[in-house]
RNA sequence: GCUCCCUUCGUCUAUCGGUUAGGACGCGAGAUUUUCAUUCUUGAAAGAGGGGUUCGAUUCCCCUAGGGAGCGCCA
């Protein structure tokens, strides 16, 4: 059996069907494709499974594209519609036809929905059984619509040789004939899928484990026509944290909401790649070494659990070793994605996990309320200017685990005075915290050079004349310039803030 | 119900029959520190259960239990 093309490179394929967004699972299964096809100088395509046309959705094909622009999975030419392939299809089914190995069949909606019934009164499982396969096709109702149905093989068994869940047999008892050309002349799925795959000269088909029985089924379709199967891997699928299939409730499931969450593309791949896939003890990996390590035979069969907690700790590492500009690019790109607006009002399962862009939402909120979206947002850091918002950001990407944590401890730099102190600033700013800040006014109004450095110099030398420990100066400082208690070192802050409005904050706090 | 698949710390995973069962996240303790975070040290934490096979099973086989997926003129 050959499982390459005459070059012997790969030729695989990503083939959602345009009914939603990039859910989270099918942005891994594409991963594991592309890592395949990089890592072996194969080619790595698109195709929309649109022979529903009922359900295709233009917009969902657009974010499911603009998701794998995201996640940076750059595909081969122009994604393909199988739709435009029905004539081909129809073809093929004629082939079949022609070959003996399908026929028409007259079964009516009626019909079968009473041999579910019976089936079911009968607790016995429900195979089709259509008395049209051996008919013979004069007894045929004459202009009745009719289905073409696969004659599958009823005896022995069909064998899915998969490269993750090894091999896999099923009795083709179990099997019924499936349709192949529906009522109205269209392909269904399976059979709109072995043409295309075979047409595309796809070697590998790389899915979730949810099409392992459409496997067995493509391959008596495979058969019929005398083709080569393809090399078949079936992966596992993505859980909640609780186990159960994923869903609203688990925090996420589009792709995009990962991008306003504030989750770096290189860090979600390499969370996701984790997922069901491991290279030793290797945790963070590069792209080049995840194109070079990544195998298909070293894909695990069990379904994984998603975890935030673990990807928020790449994330964050992600974000450390990002270099300034481009964290202001990312964060730039992010803003308009970002509806404050919804964010706040939108009803969050209280057992789901924290979401960052939420916490930022409700930040903004209370910092400056007036503020509905990102758009705005951004006009508030453009006024203030974009270099003086990247001046804040390397002390705040060390402690930031996800791009809207960052805008979070960036929000000082435009909040307007009188400051909204949090709680907690308000409880720490009493008659003795407004007494150090006076105290200390006059020391940093004559600092000369207004730098993270000379500040420290110019409080710890107050510290030391005035006795008091270092802590109980910098709190009442911090509270007063940012309105938290959590801030960035109040050093750096002052400098980022700038002479002016640094004092004027401190003055409206001093006693 | 039927078919197929899965089962190692809470989670993601390593282990090509012989290991004190390793790493990562998370959690606990400590150190550093102007807060928070980072960083460092350190601790607790796993082979679902039962049978085989074998000198020896987490690893191979069977059964049970639990979990998942599929059973459309959807994809």
């Amino acid at each position: 059996m050959s499982t390459t093309t005459e070059s012997g490179k790969p030729v695989v394929r990503f083939a959602p069907s345009p009914t939603g967004y990039l859910h989270i699972g099918g942005a891994r299964t594409a991963l594991f494709n592309w890592l395949y096809a990089k890592g072996r100088g194969g080619r790595f395509v698109l195709r929309i499974e649109d022979t529903d046309r009922e359900r295709n959705n233009p917009a969902a094909v657009a974010a499911i594209l603009d998701g794998l622009q995201w996640l940076q999975l750059d595909w081969e030419g122009e994604p393909v519609s199988q739709f435009a392939a029905a004539p081909r299809h129809r073809e093929v089914a004629e082939a079949l036809l022609a070959s003996g190995n399908a026929y028409r069949c007259y079964l009516t909606a009626g019909e079968l929905d009473e041999m579910r019934k019976t089936a079911e009164a009968e607790k016995r499982p429900l195979t089709i059984r259509s008395p049209w396969r051996d008919r013979d096709p004069s007894e045929a109702p004459p202009g009745a619509p009719f289905t073409i149905r696969l004659k599958a093989p009823r005896e022995g068994e069909t064998v899915v040789d998969d490269r993750v869940q090894g091999r896999v047999t099923f009795a083709n008892k179990d099997l019924d004939d499936l349709i192949i050309l529906r009522s109205d002349g269209n392909p269904t799925y399976n059979l709109a899928v072995v043409v295309d795959d075979h047409d595309m000269g796809i070697t590998h088909v790389v899915r979730g484990v949810d099409h392992l029985t459409n496997a067995a089924r493509q391959t008596q379709i495979y058969n019929g026509m005398g083709w080569v199967v393809p090399a078949w891997a079936h992966v596992p699928l993505i859980h909640g944290a609780d186990g159960a299939k994923l869903s609203k409730r688990h925090g996420a499931q589009g792709i995009e909401e990962y991008r306003t969450m504030g989750y770096l593309p290189a860090a979600l791949r390499n969370y996701l790649v984790r997922l069901g896939w491991s290279h030793g003890d290797d945790e963070i990996m590069s792209t080049d070494q995840l194109i070079a390590w990544f195998d298909i035979e070293d894909i695990n069969k069990s379904a994984s659990r998603f975890d935030f907690k673990k990807l928020d700790d790449l994330n964050a590492h992600y974000i450390r070793e990002a270099d300034t500009q481009e964290l202001v690019e990312r964060i730039r790109q992010m803003l308009p994605y970002l509806d404050f607006a919804a964010l706040t009002t939108m009803t969050v399962d209280p057992k789901a996990p924290p979401r960052s862009d939420v916490a930022l939402a409700h930040e903004v909120s209370t910092v400056l309320p007036k503020l509905k979206s990102g758009v705005e947002l951004s006009q508030k850091f453009e006024a203030k200017g974009w270099d003086r918002f990247a001046a804040a950001i390397p002390s705040l990407k060390e402690r930031a685990r996800t791009l809207a944590e960052l805008l979070s401890g960036v929000l000082y730099l435009v909040a307007e005075r009188p400051l909204a102190l949090d709680e907690k600033a308000a409880k720490l700013i009493d008659a003795e915290a407004r007494a150090v800040i006076g105290g200390l006014l006059p020391q940093l109004e004559t600092t000369a050079a207004w730098t993270a450095a000379d500040l420290e110099t110019a409080v710890r030398t107050y510290a030391e004349r005035t006795g008091s420990k270092l802590g109980k100066v910098a709190q009442p400082l911090r509270a007063a310039l940012t309105g938290r208690t959590v801030s960035p070192p109040v050093f750096d802050v002052m400098a980022v803030l700038g002479r002016d409005e640094s004092l004027a904050r401190l003055r409206d706090h001093a006693a």
